[in-house]
RNA sequence: UGCGGCGUGGAGCAGUGGUAGCUCGCCAGGCUCAUAACCUGGAGGUCGUAGGUUCAAAUCCUGCCGCCGCAACCA
């Protein structure tokens, strides 16, 4: 019995008290390529995303609003899930904390650590502040005052809570991380935790709250309810039926990458792995910490962290609305090296777009479809049966692996920039030198031979391209008859030329002899 | 302060020991099938700085300067 290797992967789950960004969308974005890419393969895909509601943000924002928190949390997912389809997010599932099946599987979850003894009672101490009725950290308080009351001075206090006794697995986690080199990515990271840990170690964490109503409800003491971080992580399993439905579980667990940002690196690298362990379960057998997009400010030209206070949030859907879904993605997936960080700018958006997707892959496309239109009547004769001529300065087999190398590694800035250079550019050279505009004026087999030897390469783009650039990828195929449906296509057919049963012809809807830009030119 | 990263032609990047490369922009030329797109050539860099190792360093080591990130909850 042959069974389809699996994939399981996440992204991090985002917190619903704003719209997404595009730094939240960035990392769906390269999470879609991977799932998009995986499924090419022939990986049966789970991918899993969500939003972390059980944390007083959220519950004081709902009041704000003077909405009902769960009203709120639906209506956000609502929004959250509505950017992520615009963005051709090819989620599997998406888990809210606030929905029963979670709160299920985290009470589950923590009592089976509870039971296993990795959890003791024991009291927080901490500044706290009267006006806030909260906790703050050392860093929050100005000369020992919240600066929110600074009538009153910040008093020492302590209460009771639970602790995940992290620091018992220091050892344990050290010794993992040395077992599993891959377990974090990239590289960078997994020195900066190693080290973390070796020079601070890992103290336990409180993982309760007292007097709150909006959370998951501890299953051993209700006074309690669970600490964002401990509950937040665990979605990652409630989505495939921890719990609830073991065999589901079982197929897909560990997950085969977890995607986040590089900020949080530290509670899926030290705290998530400790935690399954000591509910006996096997750990994650990666986590990706990618980095982050910052806005560039069109005026100063300085590289500012996206916030709301410098009011310089970029909403994707007006990127999508005003360009495209595929050309959203192609910036941030060109532009942005998803392990390290990018920049966002509209100038250089418009760059990218003109001379990167109207420029070359457009206008490749365009000219192609033409030639073959006005000059052939659309039908190549005579190229049923064979695969297309080599041409100067591409080679297919090369190309393919090193895009497929980058692409498994999360490089998909160097995998574009690979299809463009490799693929497109040798593809637009030949096209100069052969000059098949001018060989149908006196040979009309050769200036075939050129066209047909032209359109492996944007055959190969398409394909390589297709976790990149869904609609796009897909219109570029669907424009010729070429054999293999677009569905069952894989990267291996970009490495070799296609045999075609019939003769080649495009099938692109022409008007007035011409086809519809792909991306139209911006300015 | 601790840990980490970065500093390469106008802009953005690649390059981890052996003649400094790519994209965009700029200049000149070619072509005219194509979304004024495409192709060729050119100008432009003492690779942050000061030392050191080496026959040889952007590339290894040390000091310094500058920018940035993280340091348990703003992706």
């Amino acid at each position: 019995m042959s069974e389809r290797p699996r994939w399981f992967q996440t992204t991090a789950i985002d917190y619903p008290n704003s719209r997404p960004h595009i730094g939240t969308a960035f990392e769906k974005l390269g999470a879609d390529v991977q799932a998009r890419y995986r499924r090419m393969e022939g990986y049966d895909v789970f991918f899993l995303m969500g939003n972390d509601e059980n944390t007083v943000k959220v519950s004081k924002r709902a009041a704000e609003l003077g909405k009902p928190v769960q009203e709120y949390c639906d209506e956000m997912a609502r929004q959250f899930r509505e950017v992520w389809d615009a963005l051709d997010i090819s989620y599997t599932e998406f888990v809210q904390t606030s929905e029963p099946r979670h709160h299920a599987c985290a009470q589950a979850f923590i009592q089976k650590v509870h039971d296993a003894g990795y959890i003791r009672k024991s009291s927080y101490e901490g500044w706290y502040c009267e006006g806030c009725e909260a906790f703050k950290t050392e860093k929050e308080l100005v000369a020992g005052k919240c600066p929110l009351h600074e009538n009153l001075t910040a008093v020492r206090r302590s209460e009771p809570c639970y602790f995940f006794e992290l620091s018992k697995f220091q050892d344990w986690l050290l010794a993992f991380y040395e077992a599993n080199p891959d377990f974090i990515r990239p590289e960078s990271r997994r020195n900066e935790i190693i080290t973390l840990i070796k020079n601070e170690g890992l103290q336990d964490v409180n993982i309760t709250r007292r007097g709150e109503d909006w959370g998951v409800r501890v299953p051993f003491d209700p006074e309690f309810t669970v600490y964002v971080w401990f509950d937040a992580l665990l979605t990652y399993i409630t989505g495939i039926g921890y719990g609830a439905d073991d065999a589901e579980f079982r197929k897909w667990w560990p997950a085969d990458v977890h995607f986040i940002g590089k900020d949080i690196t530290r509670f899926h690298c030290a705290l998530w792995p400790a935690m399954l362990h000591a509910a006996g379960l096997t750990p994650p057998k990666q986590v990706f910490g990618h980095g982050f997009v910052y806005k560039k400010n069109e005026e100063t030209g300085a590289l500012e962290r996206l916030s709301k206070t410098l009011g310089n949030v970029v909403d994707p859907m007006d990127i999508v609305t005003k360009f495209s879904c595929d050309a959203f993605r192609y910036y941030f997936l060109r532009e942005c090296p998803f392990p390290s960080d990018g920049e966002f700018g509209w100038a250089r958006f418009a760059e990218v777009f003109n001379s990167d997707l109207a420029n070359n892959l457009g206008n490749l496309y365009s000219r192609l479809v033409t030639l073959v239109s006005k000059n052939f009547a659309g039908t190549l004769a005579g190229t049923a049966g064979r695969s297309a001529p080599a041409i100067e300065g591409y080679d297919p087999v090369a190309a393919v692996a090193t895009v497929r190398g980058h692409v498994e590694a999360c490089r998909y800035h160097q995998a574009l920039e690979t299809i463009w250079r490799q693929v497109l550019d040798p593809a637009n050279k030949f096209a100069d030198s052969r000059a098949p505009w001018k060989l149908v004026k006196t040979d009309m087999p050769a200036a075939g031979e050129v066209l047909f030897g032209m359109l492996e390469p944007l055959r190969a783009a398409c394909i390589l391209l297709k976790p990149f650039l869904p609609r796009s990828a897909q219109t570029i195929y669907a424009s010729f008859n070429f054999a293999k449906p677009w569905d069952e296509v894989t990267y291996q057919d970009a490495a070799s030329p296609a045999k075609f049963a019939d003769d080649l012809k495009v099938l692109a809807a022409l008007d007035a002899g011409k086809v519809k830009p792909l991306f139209p030119r911006i300015g």
